[in-house]
DNA sequence: TTTACCGTTTACGTCCACGTCAACTATTTT
DNA sequence: AAAATAGTTGACGTGGACGTAAACGGTAAA
């Protein structure tokens, strides 16, 4: 008679391990995202019978792709990162093909925060320009004590063209 | 008789305008693209006839749309900022309404600065790590001037597995 | 033992952001 | 007049990233 077989939980591979369950939870995402993940070649689990076991350099990954979306890079230039960065520990020529993705990627970033802090700066601008509309408006009611129509139609302000630059 | 139809290219409108061929060029997207933006009640062109004429808010517009698709905005999202904006100038409680979404839009871009700050560190020190792999072949090749097979299995540095955190 | 949960695979559906024809018109150039 | 160029409206196709449903197996608690 062969042991009976340990249960998913009874397994440790020296090193924290998660299940599918514990790591949708974490992220708050779809066991079903997690599969696709792997069928796309982005993480690769161990198997104890059917059952995926996820280990700290799967859920490191897992990261890296959440990261990686949020930024809006695509799943096959997430895996194009992985593997390129498995692959490049090797040969001389093979670091300086990386070094040269890697510089590739810097460029991207660098434009995609050029383009966040110029939207954070025009929403700041927004943000004011809003703020003191309405502080005009309390102080039309101040005057009017009550009379609140009188500010209902607002003219147009100066900063209300902002859009059309 | 009336007057021959004018060019799309006599019209002034008072303003500076465009074609949607030169829009096109300028951000370097197709035509198609342009007018799936205005069937999807991003832009509002002029016609003259059947031709559409863009004018400067269009354009600003266009380059909006674009650097929130490059953030990683939907085209519904980039919609209902225009359509917010365009709405919040009247009334107290809508001023209101528009300062929270901002707000909540300033936390979005935020988290996403964060993301993009960590990237990019991330990415500096494998590329550090790489160039520095690289000055270590560099050094072999000078001792053993030549023989250089020695180096070629490369044994797995310590920063190989700052990917399994 | 039955019920309740995970978990598994396979297959098809969906939404988004366009691309790709096709068939046509209007203007400009040769 | 003919050809090239730029524009127009449909309609259908596509690729990416999953969602959803079906049908099933294993383990854990009641």
């Amino acid at each position: 008679m062969s042991d009976p077989l340990p249960t998913i939980r009874e397994h440790d591979l020296n090193g924290t391990t998660y299940t599918i369950g514990e790591l949708a939870k974490e992220f708050d995402i779809t066991t079903r995202a997690i599969r696709f993940y792997e069928d796309e070649g982005l993480i690769s689990p161990v198997r104890i019978g059917s059952k995926r076991l996820y280990r700290r350099r799967d859920r490191a990954r897992l990261k890296l792709i959440l990261r990686g979306k949020r930024l809006g890079f695509t799943l096959a230039e997430i895996r194009e990162t992985f593997n390129l960065y498995d692959e490049a520990h090797g040969e001389a020529h093979q670091l300086r093909y990386y070094l040269s993705v890697l510089e590739e990627k810097r460029q991207h970033l660098i434009r995609q925060r050029e383009d966040l802090e110029e939207t954070l700066r025009e929403l700041d601008h927004s943000y004011a320009h809003c703020e003191q509309l309405l502080a005009q408006q309390e102080q039309h009611k101040v005057k009017d004590h009550g009379t609140a129509a009188a500010s209902r139609q607002a003219r147009p302000s100066p900063a209300a063209t902002r859009m059309e630059d």
